[in-house]
DNA sequence: CCTGAGTTTGAATCACCAGTCAACTCCGAC
DNA sequence: GTCGGAGTTGACTGGTGATTCAAACTCAGG
């Protein structure tokens, strides 16, 4: 296989963007050393910088690109479902930190944390992030927009405020979930959203999908 | 004076507080060293360390401490109004990074992203920093609450939940403001929390204060 | 078998920084 | 005046961790 070196290259590389982005969430972007994604791979330090020009070049390529895996995850969790109200009632259960165990919700919801802090001082970051947070309020108004087409939402407000109405408090309550507020708990901030969904597109609120 | 020297002490204590969230919010808590801080106070490296036991408590006291400074001077700027009305809609005003200049809101954003992140791992901050959030919440709901007493706002939804909503709203729009995301400017921000508060409130929109 | 490019290692280097400490300066008290 | 202690200095120590590098290893192709 004259591929497999090259492919074992870029396995390698995926390999060390996992572990690196696995080190932050467990202990912190700053907290993070090149020895610890070495070790999460079984590999010696040296070769991360092999692979990587800089620590920090590396750290915040697996920051965008854990965002990344997980937009790509949850897009595909959204596609099965038919309904607008459907899909837009389950990436509100998506976004809260750790209700749906199986979805690393928490793990993403630091990272963004993280990225926020970081993109503060680092303009290109801020840039990639900027991009990373449209695409995914703009994934909100897709779902109003598609469902005024079929007639589920009736008309309003442009969506693609919606989008960033809805957007910006999910991030808000989501810290709050975060911080272990005992004031917001993951239910408490689902009810919430889902409540403040359905007047957004003029809906009656109810029996939205409970699970 | 006898207290000359005890009150020389006191002041450096708060001289330091001052100096370090001064470094925290110009560098970045990560990039914040006890040599920056000695400069900013125009004091050598050892003198930080003979009033605080170590660089790390010193940093978290001196977040919370800038948080405090902040929040009463919002207090102090409130009070000066009657109607709940203006009170709220000042209180959106101050609340959007940038938008008034002499209100250091850039500076107390960029703190809040540094606590959230340092209280993920540290849950004696976290402690903390759930009390400042809930006393800046609580004085949105003390704001609606004080408005429906004197007739000002209809009833309505609880008002500790509204604090709570807008409060998240609020934290998330801010968080894109300090991004510099194209689509969310400052006077966006307002608008978009405005809006939102005259209809959790129950409000005919429009003449919202405007400067 | 060789060879050589691509991988991988781990020891060595290098810079940086928190925290320590012995010495010095002031100033008020006696 | 001088004593003593709080306040202050800045050189020093120790540890840590990014980055470099020369050597070793692997393996596909000849």
């Amino acid at each position: 296989m004259a591929r497999a070196r090259q492919k074992n290259g870029k396995d390698r590389h995926q390999e060390i963007l996992e572990a690196a982005a696995r080190v932050i969430t467990d202990r912190g972007l700053a907290e993070t050393r090149i020895q610890d994604i070495a070790e999460r791979c079984r590999v010696s330090p040296g070769l991360i910088l092999y692979y990587f020009e800089s620590k920090d070049r590396l750290l915040v390529e697996a920051l965008t690109y854990a965002n990344d895996k997980y937009y790509l995850a949850q897009a595909r969790d959204l596609r099965r479902l038919d309904s607008a109200r459907e899909q837009l009632s389950r990436l509100i259960d998506l976004s809260v930190p750790g209700l749906l165990p199986d979805f690393e919700r928490l793990e993403e919801w630091a990272l963004w944390i993280e990225i926020w802090v970081r993109a503060l001082r680092d303009p290109s970051l801020a840039k990639e992030a900027e991009v990373l947070d449209r695409r995914w309020r703009q994934s909100i108004a897709d779902i109003v927009r598609h469902g005024r087409q079929t007639g589920e939402f009736d008309d309003g407000e442009d969506a693609d405020e919606i989008g960033r109405k809805l957007g910006a408090l999910i991030d808000g309550l989501a810290i709050q979930v975060l911080m272990n507020d005992a004031h917001v708990s993951p239910d408490h901030m689902r009810r919430m959203c889902q409540e403040v969904a359905a007047s957004l597109i003029g809906f009656e609120l109810e029996p939205v999908a409970h699970a």
